[in-house]
DNA sequence: GTGAAAGCGCTAACAT
DNA sequence: ATGTTAGCGCTTTCAC
């Protein structure tokens, strides 16, 4: 593996010429840019990444935590995270959290000094999110993207899912639904628990006995989905009229526990989801959910990461392909000054449910 | 941040001493080691991975590339990865080949030399691979999860998705369908390639005008298996008896396009997939497809790429949970000797098709 | 515009 | 068992 010293070497120059030529290939006059070119072609030297980090502290690279890769809302997500950070000149690196030891550990001992940067996606168990920031001991820039501002206040990709979930409920109750059940994510997930309260403001307003709802938790997956939906199902005498799930994958499991519990959707249930994964529009039926501009918040996170990272604006479209879009972050987007931007939930009306438009612009 | 020698300044001892217990807490007296452990906890202490990557030129990371990761398989098979790279202590990173020029710029400069190894999986656009290797001249373990074996003999994941089509055909021909219609991936995919030879495989050997019936081609999308199955099923006159997609996500997508247009599955078409993603049970009907051995196959590339790396067959199960599994590995693993671990996939029958079960062991 | 040299934080001989 | 020391490959003053 040849080092910098062979190129210097090869080139009749000095290390420091080379070096120079690699930050700045314009900074050196034209003879000597193209003997080091061609020393380096002649070579095929590569710039040693470790030897570089160590001396400018800069990896290149970020990491972003999800809890599941294997959920299509996070795997859209870290995609977008990823083309915008490409987009950058960075590297986005993907971390899952089921684990908390074996991520923290891997955290600390890698990732962690090695990342520039870190972006937790909807990491809001506490232990988690605690843990991450005690590995991190501040050194590193934290944007989260999820429902709250980031404690240590560095900036974050704000989602109100509660008034998301409320808007949903709200108008389901408001076309003449009257026995709604609920189908929710783990009891440590403070996502699950936003939107779970975001479910119930809507019943507390329109009056229903918000205890006696039934409420199911589970994973966030396709078979707990399905599980739920035929408990909820079982008994013919009180069945639910309505199933509202907390993200499109269990709304799925739902549509096929009703299937098999022989209850058809929207005739005798209707069932929503949440995410607008590109999965909710291909189902049968198609389900209404909630949309969240994902791209966007990849690209708003992204941004406010080179923001926390002192990269000067213009820095970005080094690669190719960025559009300049004033326009595509506007409407969705609001408070970015403060370094938060906030993206708002978007009900979409499917086939599995038909809830009433919302009046005015109240929610 | 500290560095090795305030520790050992602080421990009153030599940064040896300290680099020492790191590598090996054992290998010092007790009592250093507590003086050892007390100082790095009073400073925070964190070893640098830049230094030390930068010596040992290790990082403990390893690359995974796939085609696309909101592909729910691809999801799942980095994820099997993932945790048995981490079962072993490495750090597995994701790679999206979407974009050759991209990856390739990205690989060049971050992640090859600062990565032990590299797993590419499916990424069979000729340009892909060969650009790959060339970014990689030679000086990193290759381990590539695919239908071939790798050119450079260093180990790889083999899956005979040829034949696996040909078997899922030849049951739904020897089921009495007549008239099957093919909804495949990219021109440019070589499994794809792979996967329609073995379909034509199976026509020809049934004694079907191999060139007369219908194939449409496209992304590996729900939306694009969905256009497929409206544009299939638009001529009433001609319509196939039995769509065969190629994934799971185009069956689904051929699912929704055939409900779209009033054909009912299965009474009026079969209609199967190939991977068994989690949805594939969960979908209505439940699809018929061919399902591929992902956890296995994630262990068996990590597996290989730790005899790549030289790493002793036991400095597994460093970390938690690895149960020991002689079982696991045994049914559909063979000539691992070679470095080749080939997986068998298996037709799974549900609801969208009903194939004839296969006679004898001849495939 | 280019060169000489110091040092980023760590590991691995080698010496004690 | 512990200490001394020479780099790993690069960037960055600081001279010229």
């Amino acid at each position: 593996m040849p080092a910098i010293k062979d190129v210097a070497r090869h080139a009749g120059l000095s290390v420091a010429a080379v070096s120079k030529y690699l930050k700045n290939p314009g900074s050196v006059r034209p003879d000597t840019r193209v003997r080091i070119e061609s020393a380096i072609r002649a070579l095929q030297y590569r710039p040693s990444p470790f030897a570089r980090s160590l001396r400018t502290r800069r990896s290149g690279m970020i990491a972003v935590v999800v809890p599941d890769v294997r959920n299509p809302f996070f795997a859209e997500l870290f995609d977008s995270i990823r083309i915008a950070a490409r987009a950058r000149g960075w590297l986005a690196l993907l971390e899952t959290s089921d684990d908390l030891q074996g991520l923290l550990a891997a955290v600390r001992s890698l990732s962690v000094g090695s990342v520039d940067g870190v972006i937790p996606c909807f990491l809001d168990d506490e232990h988690t999110a605690s843990g991450l920031a005690e590995a991190l001991h501040g050194r590193t820039p934290v944007i989260p993207v999820s429902w709250q501002a980031s404690p240590q206040g560095g900036g974050t990709v704000l989602l109100d899912v509660r008034s998301g979930m409320r808007r949903m409920v709200r108008g389901l109750l408001d076309a003449g639904r009257v026995a709604p059940a609920y189908v929710g994510g783990p009891e440590d997930s403070t996502v699950s628990i936003q939107k779970l309260a975001g479910f119930r403001d809507a019943l507390a307003t329109a009056g229903l006995p918000v205890q006696a709802v039934p409420v199911q938790r589970g994973p966030f997956s396709l078979q707990a989905g399905h599980d739920a939906a035929r408990s909820l199902l079982a008994d013919p005498a009180r069945r639910p009229d309505c199933l509202v799930a907390e993200n499109d994958l269990l709304a799925v499991g739902c549509l096929r526990g009703a299937r098999e519990m022989g209850v058809r959707v929207p005739d005798d249930l209707w069932v929503t989801g949440f995410d607008d994964i590109p999965l909710a529009a291909m189902v049968d039926p198609p389900l209404t959910t909630v949309s969240l501009p994902i791209r966007e918040m990849g690209e708003a996170a992204v941004r406010l990461m080179a923001a926390a990272l002192g990269v000067p604006e213009d820095a970005a479209g080094e690669a190719a392909g960025e559009a300049s879009n004033d326009a595509a972050k506007g409407p969705a987007a609001s408070g970015e000054a403060l370094g938060i931007l906030e993206v708002l939930p978007v009900v979409v009306v499917r086939e599995s449910a038909r809830p009433a438009p919302e009046a005015g612009q109240m929610s």
